[in-house]
DNA sequence: CCTATGACTCATC
DNA sequence: GGATGAGCCATAG
């Protein structure tokens, strides 16, 4: 595909793109994949691009959900059954990173192998 | 080529 | 536990 730019974009969606429902990856975490530090640059990548995949899966590295889409990002969670945790707070929701953490190759439960 | 920009992360106060 | 500052790195203009 020559239409195809093999950039970090590309390679960013395509992995965001790869990641199974109930499963969430943090920024630092895919940008850790292509042996880059740029967490921002998966975050700049999502808000530019990241409309046509699915970036509810992308959090942050503490579990919270992207500033300014917490309320979308919940719903989807709660739409594909991803573990959440209850926080003390009104808006205190978190994604529980050691259960839906999730990281290419493993495709599998983290505690399988 | 150089500057500005972020849906981030970590260390410190 | 919340707030602040500095580091980070590829893309766009």
């Amino acid at each position: 595909m020559t239409h195809t730019p093999d950039t970090f974009v590309t390679r960013v969606l395509d992995l965001v793109d790869d990641i199974p429902p109930g499963r969430v990856m943090t920024y630092g975490g895919i940008a850790a994949v292509f042996g880059s530090r740029g967490a921002r640059l998966v975050g700049q990548i999502m808000a530019r691009y990241g409309a046509d995949v699915p970036w509810w899966r992308v959090i942050r590295a503490g579990g919270h959900p992207p500033i300014g889409h917490e309320e979308r990002a919940l719903a989807h969670y709660r739409d594909e059954g991803t573990p959440l945790t209850v926080a003390t707070g009104p808006a205190g929701y978190r994604i529980d990173l050691s259960a839906a953490g999730w990281s290419p190759g493993r495709g599998r439960s983290p505690d399988s192998e």
